[in-house]
DNA sequence: TGTACATCAGTGAACGCGCGTTCACTGATGTAC
DNA sequence: TGTACATCAGTGAACGCGCGTTCACTGATGTAC
């Protein structure tokens, strides 16, 4: 055994994904830099590669760790306001909050003009990551009248992602603020 | 006198912007290279400062003249279709070709994501090429049962955009091609 | 008519910097005997 | 009980490469006289 606890190494790499996976969300893909990210977890940078083969390893878990934390935004909604989720779900995602708070929030908005210019693998890693949250966001798109499935969860994203991200490019946070509620409108009525 | 004709440099100039407009709209904000814009225009890129105080001055340039090329697209539609040329529109911008073919097309889902990490004279051009967009575009939603003006237009560039850069994420054709045909069915219906 | 000089778009070598990646080394702990 | 060795997450210097930017220079043409 080494000075480590058993789980230490793999506490380490967790880490590291959660904070890459705050910075692509925050300062886009090109934004994260290898020695960046192990000095937010408090590490030097020739240590990454004994936890990733390479930086596009890791922004493929990153990527899908995105997901998964959407997945589960959705699903506890759910759980916690029932018929109404899709409601409080999309007043969430069209917010001046979600707008401004790139700490939090959607992946989509975040990374899907970029991800075309990334590697295969990260390509696939949001693909799929994308393909469960139109499912999870399918299971409750039929309280605002609309089909349920994956087809009408990916529908509604493509909206709302594409207002949040047209919003977040708005200087004006009265003209910004404006798009959001009238596409809320649209959403939701 | 010089060697070149008087409107010589002016050309050229015009030339880089074009190319590096397209090159952005291709390739993202990232994918621009002075060196590579240069060569594309048959010139070394040592002669670029000649030209451009610095790359963000040229990516000014460049997103400015893809919202005016877009403006454009809007008002030849118009001419050419009179009371169906929202229908058209929405057709094309919604269609496979504008999806996979990125030589051409709008510049907001282009770039929509990538913008806020630009510098600042840059986000203004895109702001400000926006504002001109939704502008055009809001003189004809009213032909699509929406009302008129840039905000009706500006709300139908988010939901077009946001189709339109989700499904060029989406690696199978067939649920790509299928999420646009929903948007529009719901966009014009 | 001829010679010296000015102009100026463009050339190409060089610089500085950031970043992904490599690699020999460290040092605390556990194991063998 | 003590000594030598193995383990292994992490360290930090170094390398290679791409890219934005700078700058002395080129060479074709026009102007001065």
């Amino acid at each position: 055994m080494s000075r480590y606890a058993a789980d230490h190494k793999e506490k380490t790499r967790a880490r590291v994904i959660a904070l890459a996976a705050q910075r692509i969300r925050a300062e886009g893909i090109g934004g994260l830099g290898v020695a960046g990210v192990m000095a937010e977890a408090g590490l030097t940078h020739g240590g990454f590669y004994a936890h990733f083969p390479s930086r596009d390893a890791l922004l493929v878990e990153a990527v899908s760790h995105l997901f998964d934390v959407a997945c589960d935004a959705v699903e506890q909604a759910e759980a916690k306001h029932g018929a109404r989720a899709l409601e409080r779900y999309v007043d969430f995602y069209l917010s001046p909050r979600h707008r401004d708070d790139t700490s939090i929030g959607c992946p989509v908005p975040a990374l899907a003009g970029e991800i075309r210019h990334a590697a295969p693998a990260v390509r696939e890693a949001f693909d799929s990551g994308l393909e469960r949250l139109a499912e999870t966001l399918g299971r409750i798109t039929a309280q605002g009248g609309r089909p349920a499935g994956r087809k009408a969860g990916l529908a509604l994203l493509a909206e709302m992602s594409g207002a949040l991200s047209l919003s977040r490019t708005i200087a004006d946070p009265k003209r910004s603020g404006a798009l959001l509620a009238d596409v809320r409108a649209e959403v939701l009525g």
